[in-house]
DNA sequence: TATGAATGAGGGTTCATTCAT
DNA sequence: GATGAATGAACCCTCATTCAT
């Protein structure tokens, strides 16, 4: 097995059907949920038999981490530039929202297929954790932001790790939307969490 | 099966095992995972065999929506009293929240089997839904109470629809806190919540 | 179990529960076919409980008996008396003849399912027979008429054997015919049989 | 699941598994019966996993019609050809059952699996048939053939319908008899149906 | 008498995984 | 690189049967 002997030494066209299984796999799991997307779908759906999913990862396991890791990679793409890009924490919170829910909104499928994922191998007591959570942008994170922002007096009194939290769930909850309702106006949506979150940490 | 024959007439040792197998699967879906929560493991877990379970229940999908239910009913147990008590919007909200946290800290158990649950039979497009959502108290109830408050000019400007939308994700994130951290402050989590939804939503 | 202990000494209350339940298991058999007669879908349609079959059977393969011979004492009711009564040889299978069809067409659940349960317990090698043909009449018993019939020169030159077993296959038409099409004039179709019958063995 | 994939091309060695499982299938069905003849025990009779059997058929339906089509096949293979080289309708009627009793002679197993899964699939109101009746040549086809004799005035008065339904009676007739005794004189038994039926229908 | 409750064996089916080619 | 074939474990479910009450 390539990936588990020379893990940086593979292929082009080995990264290729990679990540055209992984693709597959973002599409079987966001259209017909996690549970439904067992190996035989998803390579039916890549066209490729069920044990080339298995020449190219050592297990499902690894396929689901690299599912997690692809959505984690397209949805932080423009992300970091952009927060680095905006003035304050105020404004850096802004951003994420804005440019999360754009991207929700131009890739609906990738954002559904990292929730489902994410739900269904959430950190159980005794379960190990894959990866990091992908798509929320790290609660440990926005709550640094946030505790900075708070030191640096730009910022009002609230507990940050409870709003960093309500971040992530805000992140959630965008991907939520479009999935309930394909046609749901993200942008709008987004909008008026940005100024919810405004009220809340406004000094 | 009387399950079938007569839905209405239990007998009191039906009813208690029923209850008992309920309660056994919550606590296996709470502490393994939905996907892992199979009858063989929840009958193992009632020490009993696997086709008791289908005697009580006429399939595994009558299961899952007992245990939905039976979550339900414990954590909506207050809820509608306490908040009929609490005078405005700003109140019941903050009852609202805190009475749930209360649920939750002391099911933790409940709380995380019904977040799981939920999650895995969440109305994808095709799936039909068993139950309505049951810990969140109803995004739709929310908005209105919401709406309301802001017509008699006791809340300030937010979009109802959003925020009740994040008391929802308040309400999973209370739950997730719990799951990650076994000796989480839920109350503290809660009063936060309450003081970051005030602001929200506060003239 | 009484059934067991002692077989002639009944109740008459005892008698009744038998005869219901073997007349359910007739109805259902006939209804949905053999495979589908499982002892639950049969006590549910006495409105009886699953346990009440076994208290007044032994197993499922003596309610199966039973029902065989329920089927063969209905349909043979008649039948020795008419055919008594009958003159020669020719006119006993012109009697016969017409007796089951008439029998069937005014009993046509009690016929499938005799013809249903025939089928399905056929005696293969290494498998026992529980009754005898209990539809049929009994080919033996034909075969005999046939070869007095010849014996006596009253009939023509033809196999009896052949000729019984076709009788008996004759009277498994008639319910086909029944089963096939509910409106089949049985006795049109029996008119025709005796014709072809009569030909067969005339001198 | 090649059979879904690419019904049409499949490879050697498949069809050769798919040929053994169906021929065991055969076998189990013959020798226990149709009731008996699980996946689990075809298997085990193939020597196979329980799983590989999955693998070559979507389900068991799919391999109960393949042994349906392949006794169709096996004992259609030289009838067509025979009827057709047969003078009038008589002949045909001759050639057929002797032709069939021939194939049931050398293919008992083939003969009673064809009968045993035909009665146990047998269209009751509301069950859907596979194929159509492999083992009796067609009640239609022979009615047609029996009323065409007549309207040339090759053959004489009686009722074509029945003759046809009797015909196909005379062919479950033979595998009975095989199944019963296995030492039975089929031929002999052809015989003699051949003059019973030539009897009936000369003019 | 009657039955509610429980059970183990077995049913068909799906799945991730392995391996020879 | 790729894959067809096979496998065993596990899945949900049905069944005839038993037994205490």
């Amino acid at each position: 097995m390539r990936s588990k002997n020379r893990p940086s030494g593979r292929t082009f066209a080995d990264e290729a059907r990679r990540k055209q299984i992984v693709e597959c796999a973002v599409e079987v799991i966001a259209e017909e949920g996690f549970a439904q997307a067992s190996l035989a779908r998803i390579a039916q759906r890549a066209d490729v038999a069920k044990s080339v999913v298995h020449y190219h990862f050592a297990n499902k396991d690894e396929l689901v981490e690299q599912v997690l890791m692809a959505v984690s990679m397209a949805s932080a793409a423009l992300l970091p530039e952009r927060m680095a890009a905006a003035g304050g924490a105020r404004d850096k919170l802004r951003v994420a929202i804005e440019t999360i829910a754009e991207f929700v909104d131009g890739n609906r499928t990738y954002a559904l297929a990292g929730l489902e994922t994410w739900n269904q191998t959430r950190s159980l007591p005794g379960r190990l954790r894959l990866v990091e959570d992908p798509a929320s942008a790290g609660v440990e994170d926005i709550r640094r932001l946030l505790a900075e922002g708070q030191a640096r007096g730009e910022l009002g009194e609230f507990d940050p790790h409870v709003v960093a939290v309500m971040f992530r769930q805000a992140v959630d909850a965008i991907t939520l939307e479009a999935a309930i309702d394909p046609n749901a106006d993200l942008k709008a949506f987004a909008t008026q969490l940005v100024a919810m979150f405004d009220r809340v940490i406004s000094p």
